[in-house]
DNA sequence: TTCACTTACTTACAAAAAGTAACTACATAA
DNA sequence: TTATGTAGTTACTTTTTGTAAGTAAGTGAA
């Protein structure tokens, strides 16, 4: 069993989950609506409530109720959301460099 | 359905798989034997047979064959792959910022 | 010459997570 | 009371993961 950075392995934990990488680019360029991320990216319903939850959970996003009508809910990063961007833009820079669009249709 | 970035998206479902993460910090430090990563993460071989066969195919990782005895086989990262080092190394920044040690123990 | 040793995997099967589509809850408004 | 809009949840199938035992190839010892 591992002892090589427990941080960095939680970190790795969140990070990697599945969709949590698109939703966080998704939210980096602004605050967004539950409707507004399912058309937006390719995930369903059922994960991305779950993601949401988790995230909201873990202090990276934060969920904003506007008692409108229809109601409005806003998803945002926290700081400690922000505090990724880094992360996101270094993949984001990768991937231009390094992955072919053949990679992308295959 | 999404097209918010097909390449963002290809690189993000490479990265985020799981125990990818692990495996390429691992390897940031240097080449090492299938063994030798097995024993240092919380992986089985299964999983790590797996990952490394897929690294291998999207060209991040290099596989060599040394013909001693016993044979030894040895894992690095190719170009590709040590481009990554500042994805990861931006992670482990956040997780030092951002984990707590108890997250860590929860 | 057959049996054990070492590394590097592979297989088989049970458990957990993800995908899909239909359904619910709440607050209007007609 | 029926319909509309947002934000989810439930029930069920498929895929991925976890675990443990087994295989393959190349020595080397008896």
């Amino acid at each position: 069993m591992s002892e090589l950075c427990p941080r960095f392995e939680k970190a790795m934990q969140i990070i990697s989950k599945r969709w949590v990488g698109l939703i966080l680019f998704e939210l980096l360029d602004g605050p967004k609506r539950f409707s507004e991320m399912e058309s937006n990216l390719p995930v369903s319903g059922r994960l991305l409530s779950d993601r949401l939850k988790m995230l909201e959970q873990e202090g990276i996003v934060n969920r904003n109720i506007y008692s409108e009508f229809p109601v409005r809910i806003e998803y945002s990063l926290s700081k400690k959301g922000e505090s990724l961007r880094p992360v996101i833009e270094d993949i984001q820079k990768w991937a231009d460099d390094w992955v072919t669009p053949e990679e992308v249709e295959g």
